[in-house]
DNA sequence: CATGAATGAGTTTTCATTCAT
DNA sequence: CATGAATGAAAACTCATTCAT
């Protein structure tokens, strides 16, 4: 039997759940306690029970989700022997955000509210910057020019790309691929892959 | 001596500035109409005067200066000879949005916005095409390979860039742009600019 | 050409037509000023240069429509030359107002505005007992006993089923004259008719 | 000791007491959520949680209204053994409600509200064959002829006689009854009532 | 731990009425 | 006579938050 502590930490998850859910259906700002209570299926005065306050709810919902999500994408370089091999993975990874699912709709919505928030804009810069540093090793193991630069501006690349799916969902992986792949010319002279097969992992 | 009609067209056209101004303070989903009739100096109910509807107000406003972003960035493009030029100059003209001056901040959310409402998305995918057009005409008239992908691409990563700005400000132009131009790589053969000044329009 | 004064008056006209359908339409209190205005097609101001204030005008246009209902159902009395005629004409012309038309509506709310409208109810009071006396003088040329009270409780009958068709279409004219009838025994002894002059009015 | 629960009804049944008691007063559509609250010394907030809207809360009170009513008029039939008696009891009733008493009133705006209200008006349909068919029930005991018909000109006219009310206060129950009994001409060989005091039920 | 009733400020929107033109 | 912009006070409804149980 579930002692009363364990049963608080699953009522606990299921509100960061209910809550992550809902800023992607109907959007940061128009997520109400009721609403996260009623889905998580608890009753409404619990929610401030669990948390200090509507938005501590939120930002822990919403950087949980996209640690995840960053972190699967940096994983998904790690399997990759070269540059090109890498660009491919991770746009492919990019196929399963395509736009207009709740992953992309929240990591855009938590993109935004950072701008007026301070405590998400610090978490998420973090997470930023931890993706660029993954990224910027592998392009520079593969002799790629400039290579922070360019993990930079191909996250950048990634992140506007889902954006404009939602106006254009012709903007696949295989229709910027092609593009994508000029901005990492591989240096013929290093010997990339092969020689580390296994990786570091 | 103004009329009543002229008084009631400037009183909507402050409307649309106030509004515009606070979606980018704000956020779409915090400005109210007390908060809009207010910053324009009129009393609460001609919001509603003038327009329909709050969201009908916002979608109006937004438009409005997203147009004019968007035209005035083509309109830099008009302006270069070659490929790499033009690439400066809209790289150029993106550090007129750094990422957290309204404009940016409008875009963010309108393209946010847009998510959840047909009438702004279509708006809005329609000013994207043009954009992307206009920048496939320069590109293409450069001897660009796959122009309108790298089009494509290059808007997604303008746009990208200006959201990460807000997480990190040293994704300047001068930092981007020897990466992006590796976007552009011109056709030797294709003799342009210079010797025609006056361009093709 | 029509002078202004002439113009004037039209549009005064127009303006009780529109109040009128529109009490009947959306209910007496559902009514706005701009409602009327528009669908009188003159501007939202000008209902208050023509009346005193929005209840002046309803007050207005109701007590037309409903002076000129009873006004026909007591003419119709007069076609009459029998007492149970005298009742099929009135129940057929009952049949003209099945309950969710416009005058029939608009009865209603008046009847029971005036519940609380000093002014209604004085003039609608007066009508009823227009008509009453109208038809206290037929039944007792014919013999019916009892003549004022029986006058008021058909009249008070009339408007009752009006409501209650509301509730049941079922309750038509053909359904209800045969236990209407019983209320009017009409004297043997009581010559009326035959004489029958020519003149039916 | 009041459990939460228990004081959560308390304060609905106060709502909806409220609420007649306006609807009486004021007029369906002049009560305010606010003028409800106040009334039952509750805060604003409180009438939307514990009704999902106005209209909710004020068809609920009123049905509820007029169930006691139609009840205890149907009631009072069961304790008459002829019709003649019956008739007296319903009109006897029929004094209770003056025409300007607060039941009259919210039954007449009920009425009215059914027109352009599909919800009450069924309900209130369902009301009226109710208390038809009881009606029914006495006079066919009693050998009347056409006793369904009756009936529903029976229930039209005191309806109607009751709205009359307002705009004629002589129209008591002692002016029509006189009248309404020619309505109800037993059958002389129809025995009823006596031989079976206590057994209608 | 959890419930759910309660509060009071907030929201968008509608409206009668006034008034300068 | 007529217009229509403007005002300010409502309206219904939602919500984060508190608190007694």
């Amino acid at each position: 039997m579930a002692t009363s502590a364990e049963r608080g930490h699953h009522v606990r998850t299921r509100l960061l759940h209910a809550a992550a859910e809902l800023v992607a259906e109907q959007g940061w700002n128009a997520v109400s306690t009721r609403m996260v209570a009623e889905r998580a299926g608890v009753g409404p005065g619990l929610v401030h029970y669990h948390f200090a306050s509507l938005p501590a709810l939120l930002t822990e919902a919403a950087l949980q989700v996209m640690e995840n999500v960053v972190d699967s994408a940096a994983d998904a370089l790690d399997r990759a022997r070269t540059a090109p091999q890498a660009l491919d993975l991770l746009l492919a990874d990019l196929d399963h955000y395509p736009g207009d699912d709740p992953a992309s709709r929240l990591i855009s919505e938590a993109m935004l509210t950072a701008t007026r928030n301070q405590a998400l804009r610090t978490a998420m810069a973090d997470l930023l910057d931890r993706f660029r540093t993954r990224l910027t090793d592998r392009l520079q193991a593969q002799g790629v020019p400039d290579p922070r630069r360019t993990a930079a501006v191909l996250a950048a690349a990634v992140d506007g790309m889902m954006l404009h799916r939602t106006l254009d969902p012709a903007l696949t992986s295989a229709a910027v691929t092609p593009v994508l792949t000029r901005l990492i010319p591989t240096d013929p002279t290093a010997q990339q892959g092969p020689q580390e097969p296994e990786g570091h992992r």
